[in-house]
DNA sequence: AATAAAAAGTTTACACTGTTAACTAATTAA
DNA sequence: TTAATTAGTTAACAGTGTAAACTTTTTATT
């Protein structure tokens, strides 16, 4: 059966109050998000914003989702414009997608890795899900690469304590799809940092000035993470 | 001449505004920094703090210069804790530093490295010196062993753009201590940049749980630095 | 020592925030 | 057509940063 005709128009100011809210926060800075400042825009009373969302940290956490599945998105869709068997292409065109959304969402990048809302903390249970998502994208391609031997693991990775490497296990074991190895999950974990933390300097202007800007850092960087892993 | 009894009280307020404010920060979190909070645990009136920090983005401001020079003492104590020739030693210990500074003070991390104060935006002018400072601490360490051939830099990092190689060498020129190399400041950036992403990951919980508490997540990332830089 | 000047601190007020309670209007179901 | 459910309203509370006007305390000068 058809949806109502009321819970059709409720799915739609549900969008819409998010879409105003990113427009906000894309306009002036993920910290500005404010319940009267969107009911202000929709026209309607804040109040009645509880009706779709039970707090301000109930949106945010539907923001935040929006945005880990958007992320995803967006890798997936460069990994599928690669041939399989290309590893190194995947990696790349990933990384490059991963850096591109970050630019293109500053906000919503912002509100996922940062802590740009005061007092508000995400709830695990409901962000792992779409986070994971974004993890496995790369997660399988360094697996893949490695178990067809176009990929080489640095020794390190294989050294780990008998408690981590249960944790890695536990990890690998997760993931049905694939044979994952456990020093594989640690790389990805690596790599995943490594590209977070070359894009949040870059947002959060850590570098010296203009140095980020051409894009030219980031492409550097990867093309040294796969010389490091023979990619 | 000694400064008069009213400079002197003047700067203990000062410095007790810190103090409070860092140790309701530290105890709540970086975000719920609050002028009338703070005053009201002084017993005073929040206006009066405006006679000593213009607005609450001053007060903010003076914090991430406190945490960035406490952040710097840390990691040149460590530095200077080891052999000057033992370029692999003094690596490691700043790393050690930098991630117990990190997990010794969060909200001061947060202050610096994340964005937890809605609407604030770090006056560059202010906070470049004392951030450079930690900086230094690894830059210093990297150059004086690729120097002294103790060190590898990739081969990556010699294949900037002339655009970028003229940033780069701009940036080396403003370090009249020591003969830097353009590809050091490169790894540099790199190394921090890396550094930076495993214990932001780990304080913001990125990663599954239980899977950086040990803190060998970090010390299995710092030897692969040092295997990848033959150091 | 008395007085003028400067600094520190106070109260009051404004505009903003998230959120609750009580009430009304609109839509759907019986 | 009536009853029930949902959506929306206004009013209010407690909190925030901050500006203006005023008072008290401390220092400097006559």
């Amino acid at each position: 059966m058809a949806k109502t005709r009321r819970e059709r128009v409720r799915a739609e100011t549900t969008i819409e109050i998010k879409e105003v809210a990113l427009q906000q926060m894309a306009q002036q800075g993920a910290a500005s998000l404010s319940l009267r400042s969107i009911a202000r825009e929709m026209g309607m009373s804040a109040p009645a914003l509880y009706r779709y969302f039970p707090d301000r940290d109930a949106l945010v956490t539907a923001l935040i989702v929006d945005a880990y599945n958007s992320l995803a998105d967006s890798l997936e869709a460069a990994n599928d414009g690669q041939d399989v068997g290309n590893y190194n292409g995947r990696f790349r065109a990933v990384a490059q997608a991963y850096r591109n959304w970050a630019l293109a969402h500053p906000a919503e990048y912002a509100l996922i890795y940062g802590t740009p809302i005061p007092g508000y903390i995400a709830p695990r249970d409901e962000t792992v899900m779409p986070a994971a998502r974004t993890n496995l994208v790369i997660g399988f391609i360094l697996n893949e690469a490695a178990q067809a031997g176009k990929l080489t693991i640095p020794d390190a990775y294989f050294h780990a304590s008998p408690d981590l490497q249960a944790v890695l296990d536990e990890l690998a074991a997760m993931i049905p799809e694939e044979d994952v190895l456990s020093a594989g999950v640690l790389l990805t974990i690596y790599i995943f940092s490594r590209l977070h933390g070359l894009v949040w300097g870059e947002l959060d202007e850590h570098f010296a000035p203009k140095i980020a800007d051409s894009g030219e850092l980031f492409e550097i960087e990867i093309s040294e993470i796969c010389d490091r892993l023979k990619l």
